[in-house]
RNA sequence: GGGCGUAUAGCUCAGCUGGCUAGAGCACCUCGCUUACACCGAGGGGGUCGCGGGUUCGAGUCCCUCUACGCCCACCA
């Protein structure tokens, strides 16, 4: 082993070999209880960042702590489309001023394009981390079975009327040409300009002059005793677009302290005025386009974008006499989350789930509506929030929950799956299952070696056929297709018989032509060529991808009504699940082996949506509108898992266990997770929610770009290795809030992992040539059964606190195990002699502790110390080694070991020289003095009844009763200094015990045993004293 | 405007249901390259726990007021 850890030397074959141990993959069919976290999956264009980071470390300690805690656990990795984002990113990438510059279709190629490079980035981001992530379950919130699931829900809200068409006011983003939830609007403070406006008579004041074009209400307060005669009234005034005739209204929502107590109102572009003309029936005239230019209303400023129109209205106004008053004034402008452009409120069209309104819930038969189910999943106790006090920001945000519009003018979405007719009557998408199932054995299958297209069927692969078709026979399918091959048309033929349907042959099902390699053997070469992603050999020859895309589509759109049975191969099952996951691969081997069929006749239930076009003849026009890409996130918990169709890992993973995320995204995602998974499964999504906080600098400074303050995670990664930064991000911050993290903290960690990985290599050099098989875990010397117990109190907190989510609670616990008790006092100790086979059957007790935490570092040195193994798949230390004698008698030792350091800092004599001491007044003999003897660096500690009279050394009086005289030269002025500092400490002390019983109240109203303690610790101190002071009075 | 949070050593923070002399890391000072580790070891200095009240035998810990900072929600032109 090398002196110092160097992380990087591992770290990422470790990370390999446990990807390819297969290890990762989730068991559906495990008898152990399961614990499920979805992963949030991150921006499929986003880089790492530490908030990522975060949330890895925290979830993989979960992870790995509950399965060795006896779970099964699947963590559920996968990447988020981030709908408005993306596009924006793309479009920029591109140089479009507007996407409508480039087709659609061509639009969303480079678009997939990108997402497809920035997602193996992301990926392979994750994997620095050690996330024990089950990649083999990897989904994309925008990928074919995510569409089906969006589609169903859809459909689902709209059948429960949950879901509305309507004419409303919403936040605009001029900059995205989309509109934007509520939720999604920030709010910016800046400072603008009041502008007071003469209009007729009266006075009016706004800071969006160019608005003021086209109004015709003027509202007043009804209760102004200036204005309140006039209501009802009309009059006509100037404005910078030609004169016009206004109303005065009368409405509460006017403020008569503020300006002159009377504005005139934008009905179509501010949500109060909206509100105040939909009280008064007034007109909505657009002022604003959706382009963000001035409509023809604006007369001289028609056209003009809203920040050019508000100069040239506030000019044209002034050369008007209009303006009669100017004041800065600061106010609060909403601002769109992603692009950062101002809001205009518009009236538009758009979709909404409303969510006030009362339906039946199909799994309780009751009443109720989606904001209740998603209220009383807290206020229930169903869903914990830790930390607690959000679960009060939960309910504010419930209680003033709006209709959430759902609909998106960007292209990079989920389709919203509605279909018009020329009446405008409204058609949905169709859901469609199909079956995509193996064929039974060949005799090429069965003698292992590439197909030659026509053998027949082995015996055992009619039996497969048969088994095949009764399970197709409960599915009640009504178009059966096969692939032209031999082996799929004879199974088609004995489902055909079964289920009494005709087979249509469809060419695209084959699997691809191989040429000259028909039946060869199979070999690893065969199979790399054969799951190659791009075929180069044989230019005719299409990729296997591009084929079976090829074939995906045909199915999609050709379909007729009913449900339809695909015979077809493996490899096309294999290639249809990547392209429905969209995952371009990386790795297709290693894929295909997860998602491959198993055995001949299997079958895979695939969901598609199609047009109700391909049902009738009449023309429809499809909803062009995209969904709210949390929408589709509100998903994750239940699509991923197999949500519509069901199947063993939803049985087995649903619902969840914990939702661990940052506190930013609560309403966004959380609670519309809650509110998804509550209304499609009548459960819960997970039972608790674990927000962690902001990470920010070593300031606790909010990390920027214009700052320069921000912190690479990979380049920590790279600097100081995944274990330390793990450790710097979970250690030191409570949940909810800030995490402070800089270089020296990670720095400080990377020592930890350094000085674990040293402790490693000091019982390595101990216990050479020591079997693992001899190891043991039975205490013996005093030292011995110390650690032991100091251990099983650790592994005890470790434990508790890690089941109560306290990670920073649970590696505080490890720091200080493994530093100030295992290597400062156990290892030292162990210099003076200790069994090899203790040594190291502990040593792999400590691996297993700390590896939830650090899972390279401590997996790594197993491997040294024992050999290649697999930490998460051992049990969590459960040490029953608890020893009060021992841990009182080593605390014995490590005082009087104390004692005689703070002499020798005091006195300047180095620890090579061994000193002679002597020691009554307490028992300390045979191991205990061994042990003080080696770790003080003692010739010999004599134990003797009355001390001898020495004319020098240092009389000490320690803390566990007892005197150690240390046969030492001194200067007694230091001596005098230091026995007078001790008294002053004890006298302060001895005021306060005092003080306490003097208090009659106190000893009769605390608990007697405390009363007892308080009287015993006088005692000593007393006693302490009295030695103390004859001392110091022996010196003058 | 409403709500929440935080104020503890020079810096960043722990301190669970109130109970021994308030802790850690980093920084600082002194000493030491003692054969696991200088990414180390030994020792040390440093805090009236934001202010003021209250409850209690006892408060950093519970309650109230105030002050400062931060966050979320609302959005009167």
């Amino acid at each position: 082993m090398e002196k110092a850890y160097e992380h990087g030397r591992f770290e990422d074959g470790l990370y390999a070999r446990w990807e390819a141990s297969g290890k990762m993959r989730a068991n559906a069919q495990s008898e152990k209880p399961p614990f499920v976290i979805p992963l949030p999956p991150p921006n499929v264009t986003g880089q790492l960042h530490l908030g990522h980071a975060a949330m890895l470390a925290i979830e993989d300690i979960l992870i790995r702590f509950k399965a060795m805690t006896g779970h099964e656990v699947l963590w559920l990795p996968g990447t988020d489309h981030a709908a408005i984002a993306t596009e924006n990113v793309v479009r920029k990438k591109l140089g479009l001023q507007k996407r409508d510059e480039m087709p659609k279709e061509e639009f969303m190629r480079e678009a997939r394009k990108f997402a497809a490079g920035s997602h193996d980035t992301i990926v392979n981001q994750m994997k620095k981390m050690g996330a024990w992530l089950d990649w083999s379950r990897e989904s994309y919130t925008f990928d074919a079975d995510r569409n089906f699931a969006v589609n169903a829900v859809f459909r689902q809200l709209y059948d429960d009327g949950l879901i509305e068409r309507g004419y409303r006011m919403i936040n605009w983003s001029v900059d995205a040409q989309s509109v934007i939830a509520d939720d999604e609007v920030e709010w910016e403070e800046r400072t603008e300009t009041l502008y007071h406006i003469q209009c007729g008579e009266f006075v009016i004041s706004t800071v969006r002059p160019e608005t003021k074009c086209a109004d015709s209400a003027m509202v007043v307060n009804p209760e102004d005793p200036r204005y309140k005669h006039l209501i009802g009234q009309k009059f006509t005034a100037m404005t910078y677009a030609g004169e016009r005739e206004f109303h005065v209204i009368g409405d509460e929502h006017i403020d008569p302290e503020f300006g002159s107590g009377a504005m005139t109102i934008s009905t179509a572009h501010d949500a109060n005025d909206y509100a105040i003309a939909k009280r008064h029936d007034l007109p909505f005239v657009t002022k604003i386009g959706f382009d963000g230019r001035m409509t023809d209303v604006a007369g001289p400023c028609a056209g003009m974008t809203v920040m050019a129109a508000r100069e040239k209205s506030v000019a044209v106004m002034r050369e008007m006499g209009l303006i009669v008053k100017e004041e800065t004034y600061p106010h609060n402008v909403p601002l769109c989350y992603r692009t950062g452009c101002v809001i205009e409120p518009m009236l538009s069209d758009q979709w909404f789930v409303v969510v006030e309104k009362p339906f039946t819930d199909r799994h309780t038969g009751e009443t109720t509506t989606l904001k209740q189910l998603t209220a009383d999943a807290v206020r229930g106790g169903e869903v914990r929030i830790i930390p607690e006090r959000f679960e009060k920001t939960y309910f504010s945000w419930i209680d003033n929950l709006l209709d959430w519009c759902i609909s998106r003018q960007i292209w990079w979405g989920h389709s919203i799956p509605i279909w018009y007719d020329a009446q405008g009557g409204v058609h949905h998408g169709v859901a469609k299952e199909i079956c995509l199932v193996r064929h039974g054995e060949s005799e090429d299958n069965a003698a292992n070696r590439v197909q030659r297209d026509d053998t027949p069927l082995t015996a055992a692969g009619r039996a497969q056929a048969e088994a095949l078709a009764e399970e197709l026979a409960q599915k009640n399918i009504t178009k059966l297709v096969t692939s032209p091959l031999r082996r799929a048309v004879e199974t088609a033929e004995i489902v055909s018989a079964k289920l009494g349907l005709e087979y249509t042959v469809v060419d695209d099902w084959a699997t691809i032509d191989l040429g000259g390699l028909k039946g060869e053997a199979r070999t690893e070469d065969l199979s790399a060529l054969f799951y190659a992603e791009e075929r180069t050999e044989g230019e005719t020859v299409e990729s296997f991808r591009q084929r079976i895309a090829g074939a995906y589509a045909v199915l999609k759109q050709t379909a007729t009504a009913g449900n339809i049975a695909v015979i077809a191969h493996r490899s096309v099952a294999t290639m249809v699940q990547l392209i429905r996951r969209d995952r371009p691969n990386s790795d297709m081997k290693a894929v295909a082996r997860d998602h491959g069929f198993g055995a001949y006749g299997d079958v895979l239930e695939l969901g598609v949506i199609q047009s109700p076009q391909l049902y009738t003849e009449e023309p429809l026009r499809a909803e062009e509108d995209t969904l709210d890409t949390w929408f589709s996130s509100a998903l994750w918990p239940v699509s991923p898992l197999g949500w519509p169709q069901g199947g063993e890992d939803f049985a087995k993973f649903y619902p969840a266990d914990v939702l661990e995320t940052g506190h930013d995204i609560l309403f966004f995602w959380v609670a519309r997770m809650i509110m998804f998974g509550r209304y499609l499964t009548g459960e819960y999504p997970f039972h608790t929610v674990y927000l962690h906080g902001l990470v920010c600098d070593a300031k606790g400074k909010k990390m920027s770009k214009s700052k320069g303050n921000g912190i690479d995670p990979l380049e920590m990664i790279a600097q100081y290795g995944a274990d330390a930064v793990r450790l710097s991000l979970v250690v030191g911050s409570t949940p909810g809030n800030n995490i402070p993290i800089g270089p020296e903290k990670i720095g400080g960690y990377r020592n930890f992992v350094n000085k674990l990985w040293n402790a490693v290599r000091f019982v390595q050099m101990k216990t050479e040539g020591v079997a693992m098989t001899a190891a043991t875990l039975q205490p013996e010397s005093l030292a011995e059964r110390w650690v032991g117990s100091r251990f099983t109190v650790a592994q005890e907190r470790v434990r508790t606190a890690l089941q109560g989510y306290e990670i920073s609670r649970a590696g505080d616990t490890i720091y200080h195990f493994v530093w100030d008790e295992y290597c400062a006092w156990f290892l030292e100790s162990a210099k003076a002699g200790v069994r090899p086979v203790y040594l190291l059957g502990l040593m792999g007790e400590v691996l297993k502790l700390v590896h939830p935490l650090c899972p390279f570092i401590t997996e790594t040195c197993w491997g040294e110390l024992y050999g290649e193994a697999c930490l998460l798949e051992m049990d969590f230390p459960k040490l029953t080694l608890k020893d009060e004698v021992a841990e009182a008698e080593f605390a014995l030792v490590q005082g009087l070991v104390t004692a005689v350091r703070q002499v020798r800092a005091n006195l300047g004599v180095g620890p090579r020289e061994k000193l002679e001491t002597y020691l009554s007044g307490v028992n300390c003999s045979g191991e205990m003095a061994t042990l003080a003897e080696v770790l003080g660096g003692l010739g010999q500690l004599t134990v003797v009844e009355t001390l001898p009279e020495l004319d020098h050394g240092v009389r000490v009086e320690l803390d566990h009763g007892g005197t150690l005289l240390i046969d030492v030269p001194y200067d007694a002025d230091a001596e005098r200094e230091r026995l007078d500092k001790e008294l002053a400490q004890l006298d302060k002390q001895r005021g306060g015990l005092e003080g306490r019983l003097a208090n009659p109240k106190y000893t009769e109203k605390a608990p007697p045993a405390l009363v007892q303690q308080t009287r015993d610790q006088l005692t000593a101190v007393n006693e302490k004293i009295t030695k103390v002071r004859a001392q110091r009075a022996e010196l003058g």
